[in-house]
DNA sequence: GCCGTTTTCGGCCCGACTGTTTTCAGTCG
C-alpha cells in the first residue's frame, strides 16, 4: 500500500471498504460486524476533531466507535494499512468484489457462485449464465438467470454504486411529483430518499404518494407510467410499490399509501436508513415500534397496538420526544442525540430560506455569461423582497466575460441610476474577481478597494496540487480587498472536480481574516460543499449564502443554498447575508478595515 | 463489533417484492 498521511476521508473510505467485503465474508448485509464497521463509520463522519489525531481512548468515547475498530482507524493512521482489511482484500480480489455491484445480486448469491461454480470475476459469470449453469445454484431458477443476465446487460447504466448528480434528479421527480399529483384518487405527493436530504448526488428517486385506495391508485399510476416519456422500463410492480428506470438508467421508486400513514411513510423513505435505525431503536426503547405506517405502541405481547402516530413527520418526532430534524440533517451523524430532549436537546435552529435577506453573487449582462439587464436582475431581486443586493459581474482578468476599469466604473453609474427607481433595495457595485493560480486578482489594490462588496473565485487551473491551490486560496483571502470566496472548489457535481485543497488551513485563514466562505446555490456547484460547510460552521467561519445568478429565471437557487446550508448545520447567525443591512454593511467595513 | 436505569452476555429495525418455494430465502431500501 502508498504511504503518505491518512486523512480523514481516507479513514472513512476504509471502513466503507471493511463494511462492504465483510458483508461478504459473513453473507449477510444485516451482519452486526457490517453494522457497527458503518455505524461507526457515521459516528467519525460526524466528528467535528480531526480524527487522524485521536489516540485509542479518545477514538472509543465517541459513541459507536468501540475498541476493535478504534485500533483498527490507529493501524490505518499510524502504519497507512489495517491487517484485517488486507486479508479480505486477498480473499475477494477487486474483480470478484465487482460483481456486488450487480443488482439483484447479494453476497449469499455471489459466494453461491463462487462456491459450486468457481466464477470469480465478470467474465466467469457470463460464461456461467451462457451455460445455464447459475439456474443449477439452489435457491436460482431461469428467471433469476435471466435477471442477472439482464442486469449485466445494463451494468454501468444501473449499477448499485451509480449516482445521478442532484442537478439532473431534481428536475426530473419535480416534474414526477407534479404530474402523480393530478392523478386522480391521489391525495399528496412527496419525493423523499436522498434527494429530500438535499444529496448532492442521489442512488434512485423515491416518490410517496398518500391515496385513500393505494391499490387503485397504484393501478392508475401504473397506468400512467406503461407509456410515459420518462419510463424506459418498469422493474417491479405490486400493490403499493413500482419502481421503473428512466432513459437515462435513474431508478424511480413509488410508493403509495394511505392519507393518515403519509408522515411516517415520509419520513421512512426520507431516511437516511441509519436515521431511520436510531429512530425506531428510539421507538422500541420508549415501548413502541415504528415502520413505515407508523409508530405503535407495544402491547404486552410485544405487538403492535394502538397508533401513536403517523398523520405527519412532526407528530412523530415529538411522540419520540424529539425535535423536528430538517430533512438535510437526517444522516445520523450526531442529529439523532441531538435532536433527542432526554440526552442532548441542542439541536442547532439552522438557517431558513426566509431568513435571507440579500443576495452577494448576482450578475448582469455586464458580464460576458450574463443574460438579463441591470434593469430585469435588480427588479427580480426587489420581487423576492431582499434589502440588498450585490451585483458582482466578473473583473478584468476573465478575457471574454470580464470587464475593464471603465467599464466597471460606468456600470457603477447605471447601478446608481437604477437604484433610484428601488429604494427599498439597497444596490451594491460589486465585483466576482478572479483568482488567478498565484492568488493574484484583477485589477490594481487601489481600484478594487472601490468596490462595495467583492466575491473572489477560482475559474480556471483545477489541477495543481493542494499545496499550491491551498496557498493560492490563502494568498486571495488575505488580501483586503476580499470579502468573500465564491464557489470554494469549482467544482461541477458528476462532471468535474473541483481543486484540492488542505480545508483546515483555508478555513483558518477565512476566519483569521473575516471572509465569508460562500455556499453556492447553483444545484450543478453546491460549493462549498456540506461537510465542508459544518467544518466551516465548527471553526466559526461566517457564511454566505447566494445564487450566482445570470439570468432572471435563477433565483430560485438560494432555496438550494439554504438546503445545502441545513446539511452543514449552519446556524443563521454565521450566515451575513441575514443580517439586517446596516450590521452587513457595518461588517464589510470593519472587515476590510481591522 | 457494539452496547448497557433489565450492563459484561445476549441481544441488535422493519417490511415489500420476487422467485422458488408449499412457508420461505434473498435482495433491497
Amino acid at each position: 500500500m502508498a504511504s503518505g498521511k491518512r486523512s480523514t476521508s481516507d479513514v472513512l473510505a476504509m471502513l466503507t471498504e471493511l463494511a462492504g467485503l465483510t458483508t461478504l465474508a459473513e453473507e449477510s448485509p444485516q451482519s452486526f460486524k457490517v453494522r457497527a464497521y458503518e455505524n461507526a463509520r457515521h459516528a467519525l463522519e460526524g466528528e467535528a476533531r480531526d480524527i487522524t489525531g485521536l489516540s485509542v481512548a479518545e477514538l472509543v468515547k465517541i459513541k459507536g466507535v468501540g475498541k476493535a475498530t478504534a485500533s483498527k482507524v490507529r493501524e490505518f493512521v499510524e502504519t497507512g494499512s489495517v491487517e484485517k482489511l488486507e486479508l479480505l482484500r486477498s480473499e475477494y480480489p477487486p474483480a470478484f468484489v465487482e460483481l456486488s455491484k450487480i443488482p439483484g445480486v447479494g453476497p449469499k448469491t455471489l459466494k453461491a457462485m463462487r462456491r459450486e461454480l468457481g466464477i470469480e470475476d465478470l467474465d466467469g459469470l457470463k460464461d456461467a449464465i451462457a451455460a445455464e449453469s447459475l439456474r443449477n445454484l439452489a435457491g436460482l431458477g431461469p428467471a433469476s438467470e435471466a435477471k442477472i443476465a439482464k442486469s449485466i446487460e445494463r451494468l454501468g447504466l444501473t449499477g448499485k454504486d451509480r449516482r445521478t448528480p442532484i442537478a439532473d434528479a431534481l428536475p426530473l421527480a419535480e416534474n414526477l411529483v407534479a404530474e402523480l399529483a393530478r392523478v386522480s384518487g391521489v391525495a399528496e405527493v412527496a419525493y423523499c430518499g436522498s434527494l429530500r436530504r438535499f444529496s448532492e448526488t442521489v442512488g434512485d428517486i423515491d416518490i410517496t404518494v398518500a391515496a385513500p385506495e393505494p391499490g387503485a391508485a397504484m393501478g392508475v399510476i401504473v397506468e400512467l407510467l406503461m407509456d410515459h416519456t420518462q419510463v424506459k422500463e418498469i422493474i417491479l410492480s405490486g400493490e403499493t410499490k413500482t419502481s421503473f428506470l428512466t432513459p437515462t438508467g435513474l431508478q424511480v421508486d413509488v410508493r403509495v399509501v394511505k392519507p393518515s400513514e403519509f408522515g411516517a411513510a415520509t419520513l421512512y423513505f426520507t431516511g437516511s436508513k441509519a436515521h431511520n435505525i436510531a429512530l425506531r431503536q428510539r421507538a422500541i426503547d420508549r415501548g413502541m415500534t415504528l415502520n413505515e405506517y407508523g409508530l405503535f405502541r407495544l402491547d404486552a405481547a410485544g405487538k403492535p397496538g394502538p397508533n401513536v402516530a403517523s398523520e405527519t413527520e412532526a407528530a412523530i418526532y415529538q411522540a419520540l420526544d424529539m425535535a423536528y430534524v430538517p430533512t438535510p440533517m437526517r444522516e445520523a451523524t450526531g442529529e439523532v442525540d441531538a435532536a433527542a430532549f432526554d440526552v442532548d436537546g441542542s439541536l442547532p435552529e439552522v438557517v431558513q430560506r426566509t431568513d435571507i435577506r440579500g443576495d452577494l453573487h448576482y450578475h448582469t449582462d455586464r458580464s460576458g455569461d450574463g443574460r438579463s439587464t441591470v434593469e430585469e436582475m435588480v427588479a427580480q431581486a426587489s420581487s423576492h423582497g431582499y434589502e440588498y443586493l450585490a451585483i458582482t459581474d466578473h473583473g478584468e482578468d476573465l478575457a471574454i466575460n470580464g470587464s475593464t476599469q471603465d467599464e466597471m466604473l460606468a456600470h457603477r453609474a447605471h447601478i446608481a441610476e437604477v437604484q433610484k427607481a428601488y429604494p427599498e433595495i439597497t444596490l451594491l457595485w460589486g465585483c466576482e474577481l478572479n483568482i488567478d493560480p498565484t492568488g493574484g486578482l484583477d485589477y490594481d489594490a487601489d481600484f478594487r478597494a472601490q468596490f462595495d462588496y467583492t466575491v473572489a473565485s477560482v475559474h480556471s487551473a483545477f489541477d495543481r496540487s493542494a499545496k499550491e491551490q491551498t496557498r493560492r486560496l490563502v494568498t486571495a483571502i488575505a488580501d483586503p480587498t476580499v470579502d468573500s470566496i465564491g464557489h470554494l472548489t469549482g467544482r461541477y457535481i458528476g462532471r468535474r472536480p473541483g481543486i484540492e485543497l488542505d480545508i483546515d488551513i483555508v478555513l483558518e485563514a477565512l476566519f483569521e481574516f473575516d471572509v465569508a466562505l460562500e455556499i453556492n446555490g447553483a444545484l450543478q456547484r453546491l460549493d462549498a460543499a456540506s461537510d465542508v460547510v459544518r467544518r466551516a460552521v465548527q471553526r466559526g467561519v461566517k457564511l454566505v449564502i447566494n445564487t450566482d445568478s445570470h439570468h432572471t429565471s435563477e433565483l430560485g437557487r438560494m432555496d438550494y443554498g439554504v438546503l445545502t446550508a441545513q446539511r452543514g448545520w449552519v446556524p443563521r447567525e454565521l450566515v451575513v447575508n441575514t443580517w439586517p443591512r446596516a450590521r452587513f454593511l457595518d461588517w464589510v467595513a470593519t472587515h476590510r478595515d481591522p
